[in-house]
DNA sequence: CTGAAAGCGCTTACAG
DNA sequence: CTGAAAGCGCTTACAG
């Protein structure tokens, strides 16, 4: 293994100097620095990023954190971080964690023990921040949910906003005549306007603010995340409020889970029941129906939080917060209800 | 921030012990293990593992390369992965390669800037191997597609019998009476049984194995795989092949866009043309119709490849090729062909 | 502009 | 069973 000791003592100069180089520092005469650069070139030498980590106590680069198994949206997003990451030439470590784990207990613990320079938040509730957070000091941003109310000042944030999102695409459902309108996923959290809980408050407000009734007890139900939770999730809803005509889902995966759970039941989408997704997973497009849905814009949800993170770590920048336009997607699984 | 240093000082040991006990060494007092092991625990010490690798000199944990961006079966036993190491106190650090990149070359440059302790290669092409794959010396494995016959010693691979798999799943297609059965997805590459080459030569002799005609010049249509491509794919293919009544797509996503363009055309699955996957991806169990398909057994997968690598690591066992079974999935988009 | 030296936090022979 | 010491490959004041 080539290391730089072997660079200085075939470039004729020293550790230190050529260290300078390698970090770019100014201070190296142009003469040392091609000579060094070109012997560096040739023996393709490679810095022990160990070694520089150590030294520069802190960072193995950038974690990555993602809450919820199997979930495409997330996945999405992820590949893209990765993506843009490798840009820039930084690696990240990505950790899946379980709906039931704690995002910020899983953060203390990473931090303490691979100290990276940075930490995004895929997909993780800002209602399990607070706790533990607040031992962290490395720049964070949290991708998919605001975090503007927690006040934290090593965390950005980077959403789309769930809440009146949820709310366009519910009065559109109100638009074409629907009246009785049921939710499924998440769980209910009274008064939060961001992510998951966002997205069913946002639905619920549309609903109640255009005069229909909504009785959560028994419009709407909780669920995880998976295909089968959406087709169970639905499923249930119906045998309780079987004169719903229209349903909201916080999730594609959880719209295209409750399309199928319907047509076993022998009910046709929309033509009996019109179902509306959140997300814009690929998926979305192709399905039977093709699922009417907010579009989230995952190219800009992760470019704009990674140069977030990359400047903060780099340059110090204040954590920001910022909302990410969405697109409504008109596909084909809502109409006006058959009773209308 | 709290070292060795200072766990030895507050114990009373000095930081030669304290590393022994935390590597859990033989050689200390069963009272000095237990004073020190609570001093750790009372500081909630964590050892800085830049340092630690660096004098292990090798190693920040394992690399995980995935070829291919939004490959949701990928995506699949990413998480898996992921989850087995975690469980062993191993973090993962992933690189997302698309489609075009060379896996071997990536692992390459990895290896030599974050000397990880092994590699995992997911959704790799053993065709690729080869070339650079020779430089790398640490232990790796090939999942999802067989590295038998490239005797690296250091290469192990854990892999469905994607030949074998394939041309289950085609019988199952002349078992229905088909007779004009075309193909898409990946790229030809004759002689080869392994990965998704090895897919398409398995259908292509189940096919000519029954005494069926096929010329892949007019039956099989090339794409990378995304739902779009399938979709794409799809229709070429019937444009060329219009009397084609059965479809094998080398991968669920490819096979769900390809019911997405037949039905674009008014073809209805399976009336008229029936469609027939690979993966086992969840949403294949909840596409109208319901996918049927070659399921791969992810679990299996995922966990067999985590012992295999950390026990090469670990204990220097030999590089082993294990084939995992399948189970094919009845689902309902195939049925007789109309003209049987 | 450059070099010599200290030190990052660990592990591991080597003595005892 | 335990400690003192060397050293992993780097970076960074400090002199010059």
């Amino acid at each position: 293994m080539t290391t730089i000791k072997d660079i200085a003592r075939i470039s004729g100069y020293s550790i230190g100097t050529v260290s300078r180089v390698l970090n770019n520092k100014a201070d190296v005469s142009d003469e040392a620095r091609s000579r060094i650069e070109s012997v560096i070139r040739e023996q393709n030498y490679q810095p022990n990023s160990n070694a520089k980590k150590l030294k520069q106590s802190a960072s193995s680069g950038i974690a990555v954190i993602v809450r919820g198994m199997n979930n495409i949206f997330l996945d999405s997003v992820l590949e893209e971080i990765q993506f843009r990451m490798k840009e820039h030439g930084e690696n990240i470590s990505v950790h899946f964690l379980d709906e039931a784990e704690n995002e910020t207990d899983a953060a203390l613990q990473i931090s303490v023990s691979s100290r990276p320079n940075g930490i995004i938040f895929l997909g993780g509730s800002p209602l399990s921040f607070g706790r533990s957070f607040s031992e962290i000091t490395v720049p964070c941003v949290l991708v998919t949910a605001s975090a503007a109310s927690l006040g934290f000042s090593n965390l950005s944030s980077f959403t789309t906003d769930d809440y009146s999102a949820s709310g366009y695409a519910v009065s559109k459902l109100i638009g074409c005549g629907h009246r009785r309108i049921g939710i499924i996923g998440g769980r209910l959290a009274p008064g939060s306007e961001d992510g998951i809980s966002g997205r069913i408050n946002g639905a619920v407000a549309a609903i109640t603010g255009a005069g229909l009734p909504f009785d959560a007890g028994i419009c709407y139900e909780p669920c995880s995340f998976s295909m089968q939770a959406g087709y169970d999730a639905a499923g249930t809803l119906l045998d309780r409020f079987p004169d719903m005509t229209g349903l909201f889902a916080v999730s594609d995966t959880l719209a295209l889970g409750a399309i199928r759970a319907f047509s076993d039941r022998g009910l046709s989408v929309p033509e009996d029941i019109s179902v509306i997704g959140f997300d814009g997973i690929d998926f979305s497009g192709f399905s039977s129906p093709r699922l009417t849905t907010v579009k989230q814009d995952i190219a800009e949800l992760a470019s704009r939080s990674v140069d977030d993170l990359l400047l903060r770590i780099n340059y110090g920048r204040p954590a920001a917060h910022t909302v990410i336009p969405f697109s409504f997607i008109e596909g084909e699984s809502i109409s006006s209800p058959r009773s209308a």
